[in-house]
DNA sequence: TGTCCACTGGAAGGGAGGGCTT
DNA sequence: AAGCCCTCCCTTCCAGTGGACA
């Protein structure tokens, strides 16, 4: 360690920070300030299923970081634990933004609780058809009530995966010696008018609604963890307020506070400041927006990134907007250059619309009249994207390349 | 009022790639 | 090895459209 390169930072840590983990969204903590009428709420509506009774199938609204994730998962710990003597239930967490295919929530289902590794679905190669019967006979083996939360389960809708929450739905007809309730959880609140009647009317009997948090409440959830992630004394006064704050106005987003504080913390350690302040903060805030778009943008399929290209190399032609059209002239340039092949403008059409709810680029659909109608696409990212792109790998070429008529492209 | 532009966006389907089954 | 199945990325086709202009 005498001369390690890491000696420096390892002697500074510990400064501010006693416990980073408790800063961390993933954290479960053992309490959940300003929830306790939505927990009570949903566990009521559970606790049959301790006695073997199917409760009913719950939907959870809320927008992002509004806890309900979190009291999800305090409510599946306390639940097992409750359950641990009886053992007439089972809990299973599915992510649908992570496994978002029929295939995937069947097998996923089918696997969780599954502790014999020979009998384990495998995760491609079966039809989906095998796999539900898999999954069913195996929970009907089971003789429990098994409780089957789907987080984010809004992923499911443009997938058109209904089918696979409409046989969810139904599987308890099939059963003979267990029982599946459904806890859905979606920041959409319009998720239900989306849905096929069929599935609608069994899955809206029970719906709770998680609001926003309060600037105050904020501030007691990151005082909190505050108190056991830091050492006393770390902090300035208005941190946490100006934390709170700010996630307030971003619809009252609690992992975005916490983001906030962890980063400003990690910051000013890394200073080596022997306080977190105010400053800190709004270093944060600028390095979170920033590292979201480009660790968006790095991660981009190829395509969507010669796309995303183009629309920069318009803009420093100085056509600050241009439309699908313009736009796709210059990606065809540019995938020849890189020595790839282009494809479709309909399919561009889609990698723009896609970047337009990344919030990369701004493009509403206008009309010019007889001069038709169309995207007109305008960057919103940060310059840092440039850098990030120029960067990659795939756009190498574009460095040497000189065009025979102009100078250079770029 | 109707025309017409430059697309948009839905639908259907192909085919590559991953992997299981027989 | 041949035959399936599922997903993802993509193509082709085409009806539909907002609004400036004649």
């Amino acid at each position: 360690m005498e001369n390690s390169i890491f000696k420096q930072y390892l002697e500074r840590r510990n400064t501010l920070v006693k416990n980073r983990n408790i800063l961390q969204t993933s954290y479960n903590p053992d309490q959940l300030p300003h929830r306790s009428d939505e927990i009570d709420q949903i566990a009521s509506i559970l606790a049959g299923a301790l006695k073997g009774d199917k409760p009913s199938n719950i939907m959870i609204f809320g927008k992002a970081g509004t806890g309900k994730t979190a009291v999800m998962t305090f409510i599946g710990n306390e639940l097992q634990k409750a359950d641990a003597a009886t053992s007439n239930c089972e809990y299973i967490y599915i992510n649908c933004e992570v496994v978002d295919t029929h295939y995937g929530i069947l097998s996923g289902i089918g696997n969780q609780s599954q502790t014999d590794f020979e009998k384990r679905i495998p995760y491609t190669g079966w039809s989906t058809e095998k796999v539900y019967m898999e999954m069913k006979n195996y929970i009907d083996s089971q003789s429990k009530v098994f409780i089957i939360v789907l987080d984010e389960i809004d992923r499911l809708l443009n997938k058109n995966s209904d089918d696979v929450l409409y046989h969810l739905l139904a599987i308890n007809d099939f059963l003979k010696n267990s029982k599946v309730s459904l806890v859905g959880i979606s920041n959409n609140l319009k998720f239900m008018e989306f849905l096929d009647s069929r599935v609608h009317s069994r899955f809206g009997e029970e719906k709770i609604i998680f609001p926003p948090y309060k600037t105050k409440q904020l501030e007691d959830i990151l005082k909190e963890r505050a108190k056991l992630a830091f050492e006393p004394e770390a902090i300035e006064f208005g941190v946490i307020p100006l934390c709170a704050a700010i996630a307030a106005q971003d619809n009252g987003d609690a992992r975005r506070a916490l983001d906030l504080l962890r980063v400003a913390a990690d910051i000013a350690e890394r200073n080596g400041d022997t306080l977190i302040t105010e400053a800190h903060v709004k270093n944060a805030k600028n390095k979170i927006e920033v590292d979201a778009v480009v660790e968006t943008v790095k991660t981009l399929p190829p395509h969507s990134k010669i796309v995303l290209m183009s629309i920069i190399k318009n803009t420093e032609d100085g056509n600050k907007t241009m439309t699908t059209g313009d736009m796709y002239s210059t990606y065809k340039e540019i995938t020849e250059i890189l020595g790839l092949n282009c494809v479709s403008q309909r399919r561009v059409a889609d990698l723009i619309s896609e970047l337009d709810m990344l919030g990369i680029v701004h493009a509403p659909v206008r009309s010019f009249g007889r001069a038709g109608r169309t995207r007109v696409i305008e960057l919103s990212a940060p310059k840092d994207v440039h850098d990030v792109l120029e960067a990659d790998e795939l756009m190498i070429p574009l460095k040497t390349y000189r065009n025979p008529k102009q100078t250079t492209l770029m």
